[in-house]
DNA sequence: TGTTCAACTTGAACGGTGTTCAGTATGCCG
DNA sequence: CGGCATACTGAACACCGTTCAAGTTGAACA
């Protein structure tokens, strides 16, 4: 059977979630899937192409966020949920930062958190700079976290990061920002 | 006469200036001090090394912030002038965001962010998960216009970002987080 | 059934990358 | 002058993303 870009994709997300960006080359990509690297390119026009389409397949995993709650409190949830989609994926945040940089909108929960700024008040001009501080602090946690993991894997004397504290570092920053929001009211 | 690990990293600071970090590699940076790429490594342990001394050297020349006003304002102002001399560098946000996960408090300007917030009144056990939001906004807002930059260099159909725009998306994200600030006070 | 044509894949190459290390030169100190 | 730490070279290792002419498929049509 031919290879199909779902199944490219889907090699690469599972090769990122086991073993992180640096082993997920076009070469050990093409290797997983028996394959020469040069066939690749035919189903994806280059490597950054092909990281956009994974970090879209992380965030559709995120789940909708329910409509009928304080737009702030429902901000806070679906932060926390994006957190959770891709805090376990190792260099995820990264993978993620850059689909974001290239087009801030494509995926779903991202746009979600624009849309219930404009619930919780935020004026046109101002919701996607707002949006762009709630990425980039739900981003530079998760990529700090990760950081921490990797130097922890390394070198043992380093405490490992426990997933709690470091979602609760995560909540303390989200918080400021929620009250923050309290003044668009 | 021999090199030095000052002239090292200076060159490579140089270097990230006028090219960028894709241009910054060890053979390339070895090339313009006239000396073979082993060369660099009596010097310096690595490259990931280098970009943190890289980083630090960015950050130095930030001004000190000014005792006699109100935390939140002082804040506000040391936020602008890293911003200020982290992104006129191409890449400056990611070596800088580098250096931040390796050490976070490496670099003077970054402590004085946690300092200013104890004096904003947030608690210690608060204190760097706060200064870890200021620190992502501050430089995923640089990194997103540097992208953007970038992206208008390759295809000249987009538009390429104005500063004056972007320092003012900056400071609505900023004024967010002062403002939840104030709730600690 | 045989032929044609697009879809797909290969194999090899191009021009890079960070890093290591045995050996060689340089300059200072006793 | 001999010895020795410092500084550097040259060559190699094992990778990387990407391109492309040439080859292989398999399905649709005559």
């Amino acid at each position: 059977m031919a290879l199909s870009r779902e199944q490219v994709i889907g090699t690469a997300v599972d090769l990122l979630r086991r073993y992180g960006l640096g082993d997920l080359s076009m070469r050990r990509l093409a290797r997983e899937l028996g394959v020469a690297p040069g066939a690749l390119y035919w189903h994806v026009a280059n490597k950054q192409e092909l990281l956009v389409e994974v970090a879209d397949a992380l965030l559709s995993e995120v789940p909708e966020v329910s409509a009928d709650r304080p737009p702030a409190e429902a901000l806070a949830a679906l932060a926390l949920a994006i957190r959770e989609a891709v805090a376990p994926v190792p260099d995820g945040a990264d993978v993620v930062a850059l689909a974001y940089a290239v087009e801030p909108g494509a995926a779903r929960p991202l746009r979600e958190v624009t849309r219930l700024l404009a619930a919780a008040g935020v004026p046109m001009g101002e919701r996607d700079h707002v949006a762009a501080l709630v990425v980039h602090h739900i981003l530079g946690s998760v990529a700090a976290q990760q950081d921490r993991a990797l130097a922890a894997a390394v070198d043992p004397e380093l405490p490992a990061p426990d997933a709690v504290g470091e979602t609760k570092a995560f909540e303390i920053g989200m918080g400021v920002i929620v009250r923050g929001l309290a003044a668009y009211r």
